[in-house]
DNA sequence: CGTAGTCTATTGTCTGACAACCTGATCTAT
DNA sequence: ATAGATCAGGTTGTCAGACAATAGACTACG
């Protein structure tokens, strides 16, 4: 059995795969320009020595991401704007945590505000659910971050309108992803998850008995408290600190 | 020429997305659980009325989108995690548009109540040039659409916090999506573009100023004005309104 | 009981063809 | 001569059928 072989084993050949790479990687080198059109069909087959049908399968998936576009008739063109069509939160450079915790402030601050306007009895039920999981995480000392994730979609999902629940659901993902990096670099960070609960509480309190501000204002704290956890600290000037004043 | 082929101007038909959006209604209806075993290509060729090709280019998208995954030879599966993991904004339903007009609102409210606290000298140039270069548009009839993006990113980039930016550009390009949709089915909003300006400069003003509230209700009345020439009436519980009170 | 070989089902790829459509050139009528 | 209609070629969208590659199950044999 040649090595070959076993480098295949997590490299499984797929020829759409490797044209749609190769198409991608020329998009973003500039071979072609964003408006520009692309080779037909047919003539980027015989370049990479391929089937039509494997130049339309790359097509599609580019497609999908919004690289190009297609045209019936008229052949396929880049996107007039191929910027970062992916919207990653990867932390990098000094204040990349805290940029992060910035934003992720300002949306669920305003998530929550809205939430305590429009949520019924089954949001809230939703809610205490999570942070009922939540406690019983806590005294069996086990991972309860999905019941957190849990706490806070049902927040957004009171809000009643779907791009909002989409929103949070897509962030969401990515905020656990910069709070795994948080935790190895400040592991002392999740020694208190008693002290999130507390909190939690509180905006579930405030959401429950319908005051908006109050909720704007527990969900700040809760970030800051979360924030401060991992060793930052936030700065004062993202609103709503200011609304119980 | 008949009616249909003008409905048909923003609404050509494509099988391949009619079958990758009803396969991605199914998926998050749960018709196929996480980790089930989809039909087999040939099953939802014949079950849909479409070719293979079809199917397989659904499937091609679904699979970019990381909601199924193919494995030769065995069968096409549902994800382990088939939740929205990308973040697209298709106005469908009753509420689409508005609850779109809702998300912006919120998002841009927040957004410009931080840059009125963090702008400096060049952010406010930036803005006031992207207004100038509309004020040109305007006078000479031609598409200001452009210019307009670009001050929305630029009161995002006055937070000089680089993932709102990020954000902005990402929700930015969603957003272009459904105002063209909006567009297409109410023309008469794009009329009045001189009274969306006078918002802009009354945003500008504020931000200029260092008036959190008044850039947050600014914020407000746009997205408001904004809403209304389409057709739309928002809510009043989405906050920010209240707070010049 | 276990193992190797076989057999079948499914996805991946190829080929060829036709339909739908767009673009530009040509033609025609005013 | 100009404007509109018509036509031809090219391009993407769809279809149909076939074979290759792979995975899983089944069977026969030791």
């Amino acid at each position: 059995m040649p090595l070959e072989t076993l480098s295949r084993i997590h490299r499984p050949p797929r020829l759409s795969e490797e044209v749609s790479a190769e198409l991608e990687a020329r998009i973003q080198r500039g071979d072609y320009a964003p408006g520009a059109q692309l080779p037909t069909e047919k003539v980027l087959a015989e370049t990479f020595g391929v089937s039509r049908a494997v130049v339309r399968e790359a097509i599609a998936r580019l497609k999908a991401d919004g690289l190009i576009e297609t045209r019936q008739g008229s052949g396929a063109f880049v996107a007039a704007n191929p910027k970062s069509l992916n919207f990653r939160l990867a932390p990098s450079g000094e204040d990349g945590l805290l940029h992060i915790f910035e934003l992720r402030t300002m949306i669920e601050a305003t998530v929550a505000e809205l939430a305590a306007r429009r949520r019924n009895d089954d949001d809230i039920a939703a809610m205490r659910d999570a942070l009922q999981r939540m406690d019983a995480a806590l005294a069996g000392e086990i991972d309860g971050s999905e019941a957190d994730d849990d706490f806070h979609l049902a927040i957004a999902a009171a809000t009643h309108n779907q791009y909002v629940l989409r929103l949070a659901e897509f962030l969401g993902r990515q905020f656990s992803e910069s709070r795994r990096i948080a935790w190895v670099d400040n592991p002392r960070g999740m020694e208190s998850p008693r002290e999130a609960q507390r909190e939690h509480y509180a905006l579930l309190d405030a959401i429950a008995a319908g005051n908006p501000a109050a909720a704007r204002q527990a969900a700040h704290v809760h970030l800051r408290g979360a924030a401060e956890r991992v060793g930052i600290d936030l700065p004062t000037d993202l609103g709503g600190n200011s609304v119980g004043k």
